[in-house]
DNA sequence: TGGCAGCGCAC
DNA sequence: GTGCGC
DNA sequence: GCCA
């Protein structure tokens, strides 16, 4: 975070801006700034984060699961008779957005809720206003679904929905890699009931080529990646790579780099200090030969290697790989993998970006939005904008680190493991 | 009442 | 252009 | 579903 990915130092790209310029260039002293404490991505520095223990666990799972009917619903227009709506426009795609960040919220309250003092607490920790800071994000219907699942350890809204078979089914065909609500809504009116059904008569199911893979590995996909075993994917990579290019920077981001002890996938980036040109050209098609050649990589589900306009920014490969058997002869399991490599002007950008959390980059993003500039994996840029559209975008201030960008920003630099924020 | 990010790849 | 996942 |  704090330290440059290579030993040599990167000279400055000519298109880039130095910090000076950069800070030259933004708007100071705007209300954002007077305000900034109050960030998700600053406020909760040393508070949040480095919980482990899941206190909450009795009410985050009921509102999960209400969250996944809700996000089957979302995005199902096949499914609802009179059409939902194309995009997300749709009624559904804000509860869900919102309901996961009540859930974050709950996930990192410190202790129980078990009565209904406990409950008042924590309402009047978001009611107060003046001296502490007013906490948002939980209204009034939440907390009503949360007394709900207190008194009687459930929703009856999930047993509404749960008891239309419809619903069931559809939520299961969701859960495979590459389905979403519009084909778990298509097969369910072709006729299949469940994921043996499915692969008795794969041919009638005209699944995409990914969602034959996600099928296919359908049960260890929906599995956590212990730690530890990230951490064997990662050095099986980091070997191949460093064979392909010397010199290679290697670095797992997600919630594994968070401190997190699980994972739902491994994001691994990479890095080099050769020449952008061709370390886009060659260097990832040529690891991901490798790692298919040894028995690591079994699937590959899409790639970037980029003939798009982008191709000069990043490369990608999104995959599947397992570990060979443990020593006493134990099969592993199959996990997702992505791969991502980045040319060392945006590196650091895209280190920040992909290590998240996903309300922690919000958070940045917005902040950045307020003082009239944009943040993405590539850069962080002055913005103009003319009704909505983005007209104009300017050069990227210079970043060899994270700390770099937060300095940009004039935030205080945040630790990954403090980077756990989801509220 | 409008905003909550926006993008690239498979098909 | 739609569906999907990031 | 929450918020300004």
């Amino acid at each position: 975070g704090t330290t440059p990915f290579f030993k040599t130092p990167m000279e400055k790209p000519r298109d880039f801006l130095t910090m000076e310029e950069f800070k030259m260039s933004t708007r100071k002293d705007t209300w954002v700034d007077k305000r900034k404490d109050k960030l998700a991505c600053q406020s909760n520095l040393g508070t949040y984060g480095s919980a482990t223990e899941d206190f909450n666990g009795h009410i985050t799972s009921k509102l999960n699961e209400l969250m996944s009917i809700y996000d089957a619903l979302a995005q199902a227009p096949l499914y609802n008779d009179r059409g939902g709506k194309k995009t997300k426009g749709n009624e559904y795609y804000w509860k869900v957005f919102s309901m996961k960040k009540v859930v974050g919220i709950l996930k990192n309250h410190p202790k129980p809720l078990r009565t209904q003092e406990d409950l008042k607490e924590l309402q009047a920790e978001f009611n107060r206003r003046g001296s502490g800071r007013r906490r948002k994000g939980i209204g009034k219907k939440t907390w009503n679904k949360i007394w709900e699942i207190m008194q009687t350890g459930t929703l009856q809204r999930i047993n509404e929905h749960l008891n239309d078979p419809r619903i069931a089914t559809m939520l299961n065909f969701k859960k495979i890699w590459g389905v979403g609500a519009a084909t778990a809504a298509k097969l369910w009116k072709k006729g299949f009931r469940s994921i043996h059904d499915l692969r008795k008569r794969v041919n009638e199911a005209e699944l995409t080529a990914n969602q034959k893979v996600g099928l296919a590995r359908f049960e260890d996909l929906l599995e956590r990646i212990p730690r530890r075993e990230v951490e064997e994917i990662e050095s099986v990579v980091r070997k191949h790579a460093e064979a392909e290019l010397p010199g290679v920077a290697v670095v797992t981001c997600g919630s594994y780099r968070r401190g997190a002890p699980n994972s739902g996938d491994v994001d691994i980036l990479m890095s080099h200090p050769k020449d952008d040109a061709e370390l886009l050209s060659t260097f990832l098609p040529g690891l991901v030969t490798r790692l298919r050649r040894t028995g690591f990589l079994t699937d590959e589900l899409s790639h970037g290697y980029g003939h798009g306009k982008r191709k000069h920014e990043s490369q990608t490969c999104f995959g599947v790989c397992r570990l060979p058997p443990t020593t006493d002869g134990k099969r592993r399991r199959y996990r997702r993998i992505d791969l991502k490599v980045y040319p060392r002007r945006s590196f650091a950008f895209a280190i920040l970006y992909f290590t998240g959390s996903d309300h922690f980059n919000r958070s940045m993003r917005w902040y950045a939005h307020k003082k009239g500039l944009t943040l993405s994996d590539h850069g962080l840029c002055k913005a103009t904008r003319v009704n909505r559209e983005r007209v104009w975008e300017g050069q990227s201030v210079f970043a060899e680190t994270e700390k770099d960008i937060f300095d940009a920003l004039g935030l205080d630099y945040v630790e990954p493991q403090f980077r756990n924020v989801q509220g």
